[in-house]
DNA sequence: AAGACGAAAGTGGTTGA
DNA sequence: TCAACAACTTTCGTCTT
C-alpha cells in the first residue's frame, strides 16, 4: 500500500492510496475504487541509486539473443575419472560414453529446434507485415532450411539471416521488395541484412538474377496513384535503356523512378520529383541524373 | 512560393593491388 | 589491408514557372 499524491474525487480527501495485492487505486477515506485492475508494468523493486539498479535487475538479454546452447546446456566431459580423478571402471566407461553421446543427439536436435521455431515465427511476422503471398513465405522457410543446414547462421543474428533469405527469395520471384523496407519491418540495419544475404548467397551458391526496374513499376505508380498506360511507357522506357545499356550499374530503383516520372509527364499527369522520390526511395538528384541520360541517350522530347 | 536544376562534398560498399 | 572508384545522398545556391 503506498499514498499517491492525489485527491479522491468523491471526497476530495488527500487519502488516496494504491493496493497492490488487489491491483486498484482507492480512497481509503470514502472507500471509492478509483482504477480497478492496475498493471504494474515496472520492475517490482525499487532503487535509489544507479548501484542499486545495477545488483537488483536481474533480466539480461534475452535468450533468444545469445549464442545458441551456451550457458544453458550442460556438458559431460571425456575424462574417464571420478572427482577424486581416479580412473573409472570399463563398465562405467562404457556407460558414460552412451550417455555423452545422447547427450549430444539431444542438445543438437533442441538447439536446432529453438533456432527454427524462433526463425520460423520471424520470418512469418515480417514476410506478414511486407504482404508477402503464401508461397513466398514457403520458399523463404524452405531457404532458410538450407541455410541452416549449411551451418550459415553461426555467428550472426538469426533475424538478420530471416531477413536476408526474405530479400533473397523477393528476388528470385521477381517481388521487388528493397533492403530498406526489410529493414524497416525487420528492425535489422540495411547493412547487416546485406551482409547476410551476401554471405547466404556465397554459401549457398544460389545466383540472384539481377532486379529489372521494371518490377517496381507497378508499386510505385500505385503508391502514384498512376494509370495503366502509364505503366506501360514508363515500362517500355525501360526496355529500350535496358538495350542501350544505361542500366547496368544503376540501381534499380532509381531507374524505374526515372522511367516513370517521364512517363508521368507524357501522359500530362505530372508528378514532381519530390512526389517521385519519396516513394521509391531514392532523391530527386538521382531522379534527375537519372532523367538525364534517358532523355540524352534516347533522343527523348519532353516538355517539363 | 514551389519546383527544377546542377555543383560540390560526403557516405558506404566494391575492387584490385 | 589499403586506396581508388562508382553510385548515390546531402546540401546548397540559382533559375524558372
Amino acid at each position: 500500500m503506498v499514498n499517491l499524491a492525489m485527491s479522491c474525487p468523491e471526497c476530495e480527501s488527500k487519502r488516496v492510496i494504491r493496493d497492490y495485492e488487489k491491483g486498484e487505486i482507492l480512497c481509503s477515506g470514502c472507500g471509492l475504487i478509483i482504477v480497478e485492475n492496475v498493471q504494474d508494468m515496472g520492475p517490482e523493486w525499487r532503487a535509489f541509486d544507479s548501484e542499486q539498479k545495477e545488483k537488483k535487475a536481474r533480466g539480461g538479454a534475452p535468450m533468444k539473443y545469445m549464442r545458441p546452447n551456451k550457458g544453458l546446456s550442460t556438458e559431460i566431459d571425456q575424462y574417464n575419472r571420478d572427482i577424486r580423478g581416479t580412473k573409472i571402471s570399463a563398465k562405467k566407461q562404457a556407460q558414460f560414453y552412451r550417455m555423452r553421446r545422447w547427450h549430444k543427439r539431444v542438445s543438437i536436435a533442441t538447439s536446432l529446434e529453438r533456432n527454427l521455431v524462433i526463425a520460423l515465427s520471424e520470418l512469418d511476422r515480417v514476410a506478414s507485415s511486407l504482404g508477402l503471398p503464401e508461397n513466398l513465405k514457403e520458399s523463404s522457410a524452405l531457404l532458410y532450411r538450407k541455410a541452416v543446414k549449411a551451418e550459415l547462421i553461426r555467428g550472426r543474428k538469426i533475424e538478420s539471416v530471416v531477413s536476408a533469405v526474405i530479400y533473397a527469395t523477393c528476388r528470385l520471384h521477381g517481388i521487388p521488395r528493397t533492403l530498406d523496407e526489410i529493414a524497416r519491418v525487420s528492425g535489422i540495419e540495411k547493412k547487416e541484412i546485406g551482409r547476410s544475404y551476401r554471405f547466404l548467397k556465397a554459401g549457398l551458391q544460389i545466383d540472384v538474377p539481377l532486379t529489372d526496374p521494371a518490377e517496381y513499376v507497378p508499386k510505385f505508380a500505385g503508391a502514384l496513384k498512376l494509370g495503366g498506360n502509364v505503366q506501360e511507357d514508363a515500362v517500355k522506357l525501360i526496355r529500350k535503356a535496358t538495350k542501350q545499356g544505361l542500366i547496368s550499374g544503376r540501381g534499380p530503383t532509381g531507374v524505374a523512378a526515372a522511367s516513370l516520372y517521364i512517363a508521368s509527364a507524357m501522359h500530362g499527369d505530372t508528378k514532381t520529383q519530390r512526389e517521385v522520390a519519396d516513394v521509391a526511395g531514392v532523391t530527386e538528384v538521382t531522379i534527375r541524373n537519372r532523367y538525364r541520360e534517358l532523355k540524352r541517350e534516347l533522343g527523348l522530347k519532353v516538355s517539363l
